[in-house]
DNA sequence: GAAACTATTGTGAGCGCTAACAAGATGTGA
DNA sequence: TCACATCTTGTTAGCGCTCACAATAGTTTC
């Protein structure tokens, strides 16, 4: 591999000159920086990445730590992380979490340290990963998708709540009287966030809000409450943690002859791809991931370049109404 | 940041002899050994990658070339190599691609060689990505996931044909003789690979290989098609390119009337974790992708360790039968 | 026309680590 | 006992780069 020296000596300058036209510094005379740019194509030099680093102290590269990332949400915040870090010239390096816990985050996180990484983003909906994080005191920013952030850490949220509440109001303003929630495991941000958002809009309509079911997410645990509900259903809507429960549950309904949205009106979450070509299509609540991939990293990069403090991002989501809702009968 | 130096003068020894304990050489006596790792403990010393790096050649860090990071498969097959290069000691660096193309796979890898990775994994489907990566001529290994490789770029993929096959000849034994097949992509491996599969059951059972039909993987492609298609069914069984389109094709049917298993069987292929809550639920062919990502990396290591030559990995997918699929009326 | 600036280029040191070699300590057999 | 091997530790150089500073050339100001 070609070093600065051997650029240096091609174009007859110092190795300096060279470091100079590579990192754009202004003082460099446009006769000197195209000699130098010549020799740099001429030998396919790449700047040492190691080197660099070493002497800078910055590693350029840009750690995520994970979970679910087989998920829509969380693989589509990572695609807009990465988007906008390798626009920025940063790398991004991964690390997946198996199971979710302070010692499985502490070893990712470690990882991470070892790596040198300039900051973290953070991946990982559980309501006790901020705690986590914030116990750990690390030496370099971190943002934590799913959460408003503290004093030490940023956050970036879609506004879950607000998009319960936009969905909730949807069906009230439908006739619907006796609204259901199955939300996602309460210790989740999301589970418990969404499950807010639905209390609220019932409360604030004066309805009663006692017709909560867990699940865990999966089209598994949908179904199975769906065979439960549909044996002696009392609401005439159900607001669903998330599309792929949706999905699930609709399955259920299905089977147990329970017509959507005739005897009962389902909205889901999330907006994932297929919600469209469900049977029948499931309105659904829409989040835009990659834009909050994106605004992690354009608030990381300003507390690592600019050396801004915490920021605390909000993203709003919006109702996409399909063939699963309708007025009561 | 405390560094070697740091170390040893603490422990009272030089250096090296930290960086022999750091690096599990053989020749420590366990007294040094001991004062040096208590002294690595006091301070908190962690080893300087760049400077490493810089000395050793080696990034210990992999690059992942992918695009389609939402979709089950990539998604889980980024996961099986994030696990297995972590437990190795490597890093793991993404770069995702929004559109597939020669020059877009070409500023990915240059990134790549930018941050000096000891390898690359690519996870991008298309036909002509192995073409691609052979012209760049790459300085590393590369493991091209969903190709059988090259003599210059080791492959791994799941045996599609045979999994196609596998379904294909499970429907003739079913008793189906008209066996219609909904492809992916054409340039796509997995398309192409799948189509093949079908082709060939049919034709070793002298049955008609002429409805297929191409779909783009979406489900809203599987969709129209099926809208096309219940229009004038001629075929009694259906294999479909992946999961996603199957579900479009069903909701389609749905719609017009046309019941599944009765009037027509469908099978899908991937078994993403929803497949079985679809209506019907679906018969599909599982693949194991995770499996896939960890003997990616189990033979990247090999090449960069231990400078083994290219490999071609194949892993075998498995038909899981649900209530989509029944014999002929 | 000398002093004071600015723009451009070069020199030397050192970031933290590992590899190669050197040297001391310990043990072994004749 | 000495010559030799072996185990353990230390010394030195240098990986490729950027930073701080020095030096030169060119320009302006009074």
């Amino acid at each position: 591999m070609p070093r600065l020296e051997d650029v240096a000596d091609i174009a007859g300058v110092s190795h300096q000159t060279v470091s100079r036209v590579v990192n754009n510094h202004p003082n460099v005379s446009s006769a000197t920086r195209e000699k130098v740019e010549a020799a740099i194509a001429q030998l396919g030099y790449r700047r040492n990445t190691a080197a660099r680093s070493l002497v800078t102290r910055r590693s350029q590269t840009i750690g995520v730590l994970a979970s679910e990332l087989s998920q829509y949400g969380p693989a589509n915040t990572l695609l807009g992380v990465e988007q906008a870090a390798r626009d920025a010239g940063y790398f991004v390096s991964i690390a997946a979490l198996r199971e979710v816990g302070r010692e499985a985050i502490s070893d990712a996180v470690n990882h991470f340290m070892d790596q040198a990484v300039d900051g973290i983003v953070v991946l990982v909906p559980h309501a006790d990963t901020l705690l986590t994080l914030e116990e750990l005191n690390l030496p370099v920013p971190v943002v934590a998708v799913g959460s408003a952030g503290s004093g030490a850490v940023s956050g970036a949220m879609v506004d879950q709540r607000r998009g319960a509440r936009i969905a909730v109001e949807h069906l009230i303003a439908q006739g619907h009287r006796r609204i259901g929630h199955l939300s996602g495991p309460p210790d989740w941000t999301d589970g418990s966030e969404r499950a807010e958002g639905w209390r609220d809009a019932l409360r604030d309509a004066g309805l009663p809000d006692n017709l909560l079911l867990e699940g865990d997410w999966s089209a598994g645990s949908g179904y199975g409450i769906g065979r439960t509900l549909a044996a002696g259903l009392t609401a005439t809507a159900l607001f669903v943690g998330n599309d792929q429960m949706a999905l699930g549950l609709l399955r259920a309904f299905a089977e147990a002859g329970v017509k959507v949205p005739d005897d009962v009106s389902v909205v889901g979450f999330d907006d994932q791809p297929e919600a469209g070509y469900f049977t029948p299509p499931l309105s659904t609540v829409r989040q835009d991931f990659e834009e909050l991939g994106r605004r992690c990293i354009d608030a990381m990069l300003k507390e690592i370049e600019a050396g801004a403090g915490v920021s605390s991002i909000v993203v709003t989501p919006e109702l996409v109404l399909r063939a699963s809702t309708a007025p009561p009968a």
